[in-house]
DNA sequence: GATGAATGAGTGTTCATTCAT
DNA sequence: TATGAATGAACACTCATTCAT
C-alpha cells in the first residue's frame, strides 16, 4: 500500500475530471441534457458511475461545470481575435463564430438548448447576463472606435443578430444559408465606408 | 335512439381536449417537454390519464398538436396585421412581436425549446424550415415595397433579429432591454428617410 | 318510440352476438387471447364496447362462450364424418383432421394456446377432459370395429397423436412433414390387412 | 485495490441471477408468462424492480434465458439416458418422460405455452425446429438399431406422441391415465419381440 | 480513489370495465 | 338496445443516486 503523492493524486483527480467532462460534452450536445444518462456518461468515460459522483455531486452539478468551462474556452479563443483595428478584429469575430457554427453546430446546440433551462437551473440565468452583457460591451466599444453612431443600439441588434443566427442555423441546419449571411454581415458591418 | 347526441359528444370531446391542451400548454410552456409528465398534465386538467390517451395517442401526438395549434393561432394574429402601407405593416408587426414577448413570454419560451427537439421530432424541422420561409418572404416584400435595396438580404437579417430577440428575451426575462430594442428597430427600420 | 316486438329483438340479439364471436374468433385465432383488447374485438364487429358488455359479462365470459360454440362446431363436422365401415370413418377422420391443420391453422392454435389456460379459467379444463373423453370412446369403439386387440389403450395412443401432431404442426408449421404423416398414419390405421 | 474482489461481485452476479430465474421459472410455469408481472418476480426474488433490468435487458430476454436454461439442463438429463442397448435406452426415455410429468408439470405446461409465442418471439420457433429434429433423429437411430421397419416414420410417430401426452397430460392432470400409458408404451415399443 | 450492485420513485402507456345518457 | 367518455389499476421499463466494500 504504497501512498500515493498528493501530487499523483493530483493529477489523477483532474484527469478523471477532464475524461468525465469531455463524456458527458460529446454525449449531451449531441442527445441533449435529458437524453443522456449518467451511467452513458460513465462508460463513455470508461469509469464507474460512483466514481462520477465523487466528482460531481449531481447531473445538475456536472453539466454547470460543462457550460462554465464550455464557456472559458468561447472566452479564450475570443481574446486571440483581438487586434488593433477594429473592423478586423469584427470581422474575425464573424469569421470565428460563422466557422464555429459550421464547423461544432452540436456545441452550439447545446448552449441554446440549455438557455431554455434557466427556470429549471438558477445558474443558467446568470452566466446567460453575464454573457449577454460582456458581448454587447465588447461590440459597442468596437462599432464606437469605427464610428459607427448610436453605437450602443448596435452593439445590442447584433448581439440579438448573433443569436438569431446561431438559433437558425442550428434549428434549420443544412436549409440555412448560412455562408451567405457570413458575407453579407462582413460586408455591411466590416467593409462599408463611413 | 342514440344514448347521447352525436353533438353533444362532439361538445364534451372538445371541452375535454381544450382542457388538456391548456394544461398541457401552461406546464410545458412553464418547465419544458421533458419535465412535464403526462401525470402532470392529466392533473392539472382534471382528468385521468387514461382520458388523455382517448385524445392522444402519445405525449409526442400532445405536442405535435399543441405546436401546430400556438402556430395557426400565431398565423391569423399576423394576418391581421397586414395594412395597404409596408412600413405600418412592418411597425405592426414588431410591436405585436414585442407584445407577445412582454405578455407570454412562456409561449415563446416554448415554441424555442422545441425547434431544439428538431433531432428527436421529425415534425419540428419541418415546420420550422416553412415558418422561416414564409417570414422572410413576407419581411422581403415589405423591404422591397419600402424601397429598400437588397431586400432578401435584410429580409435574412430582419429575420434573424426576431429570433435573436426572441431568444434573448425569454433567457434574459427582466434583465433585457426589451423596450429599448423595441423603441431602435422601429426608429430604424420603419422610421428612416429613404 | 314505436316498440320492438320480441321476435324483432331477439332477432337483433342473435345476430349482434355472432358479429361479436365472429370478430373475437377471427382476432383471438390469430393473435391470441392476451393480445387481443375487448376495443379491437367491439371495433371489428362494429359495435361499441358497451353494448359487448351487454352480452358477455366479462373478456373470459366471451372467451368461453367461443370455445364452446367452436367446439359444437367440431362435433356437427365429425357427426357428418361416421360411415357404416370403421375404417373409412376412421381415414374420414385422419382426413378431415389433417385438412383442418392445413386449412385452419389459426382455429387449432388457439384451441392449443386456451387448453394451457386451464390452471386461469375453471372452465377449460371441463371441457378438455370432456372432450378427451369423447375422442377417446369414438376411437376405441371404431379399434374394436376393425379387429385391434387392446382397442382401449391403442384408443389412447391415437388421441395423443391427434394432439401432438396438432401442436407439432402449429408451431413448426412449414418445417413440418404433414402430408407425410397423413399417408404414414392412414396407412398404418386404416390400410393394414388383420 | 478493486473495491470488492472481481470473484465476489461474480458469485453476487450468480446468485442474483439465479434467484431471478428460480422465481421467474416459479411464477411464469405457474400462470404463464403474460400473466406474471416483472414486479411479482422481483418480489418473490425478493429484489427491486431496477435490479433486475440489471441482468435481463426485457421480460423477453428473461424469458428466453429462462428457456434456454431448461433446455440444456434437459440436454444434460438426456445424454445421461444413452446406453449401449437401444432396447434400454429408449425405456430410460419413456421412464424419464414420464416421471417428469410426474414430478414438474409446471415445466412442461411452460414449454409447452411457450411454444405458441412462437409468433410473437422469434427465437421459439427456431428453438422448436431445433429440438424437434434432434429427437425425431435419436429416435430413428433407436428403432434402427432395433430393426424396425420404416424407422424414420416411426420416429415421428413417437415424437408426435410425446407431444401429445405431453399436452394431455398437462391439461387433463389426475384425469389423465398417465402411468397406464407409461405402460402401454413401453410394452409397445421395448419389449415387442422382432 | 474506485466500484457496481442495489434501490425506489418515476416514466409513458394500455385496457377491462362502468355508467350517464 | 346502444353509446363512448371516463376511470384506475396495472403494465414494462428507466435512471439519478447511494453505499458497502
Amino acid at each position: 500500500m504504497s501512498p500515493r503523492s498528493a501530487a499523483k493524486n493530483e493529477e489523477i483527480r483532474r484527469e478523471t475530471i477532464r475524461k468525465i467532462m469531455d463524456s458527458a460534452f460529446l454525449l449531451i450536445s449531441k442527445q441533449g441534457y435529458e437524453s443522456t444518462s449518467i451511467a452513458q456518461i460513465a462508460k463513455e468515460a470508461d469509469i464507474s458511475k460512483g466514481l462520477l459522483y465523487n466528482y460531481f455531486k449531481s447531473k445538475e452539478d456536472l453539466l454547470e461545470n460543462l457550460i462554465k468551462a464550455a464557456l472559458v474556452q468561447g472566452d479564450q479563443i475570443m481574446s486571440s481575435i483581438l487586434t488593433e483595428d477594429p473592423a478586423t478584429t469584427l470581422e474575425n469575430l464573424f469569421r470565428w463564430f460563422f466557422k464555429e457554427l459550421r464547423e461544432r453546430p452540436d456545441y452550439w446546440r447545446m448552449i441554446n438548448e440549455l438557455a431554455f433551462k434557466a427556470d429549471k437551473f438558477k445558474f443558467v440565468q446568470d452566466i446567460a447576463v453575464e454573457k449577454w452583457t460582456g458581448y454587447t460591451n465588447l461590440l459597442q466599444k468596437l462599432f464606437e472606435q469605427m464610428g459607427f453612431e448610436n453605437s450602443a443600439e448596435e452593439a445590442m441588434i447584433a448581439a440579438a443578430l448573433f443569436d438569431g443566427i446561431g438559433i437558425q442555423s442550428v434549428v434549420l441546419k443544412k436549409d440555412y444559408p448560412l455562408s451567405e449571411l457570413e458575407r453579407i454581415l462582413i460586408d455591411k458591418y466590416c467593409k462599408r465606408k463611413k
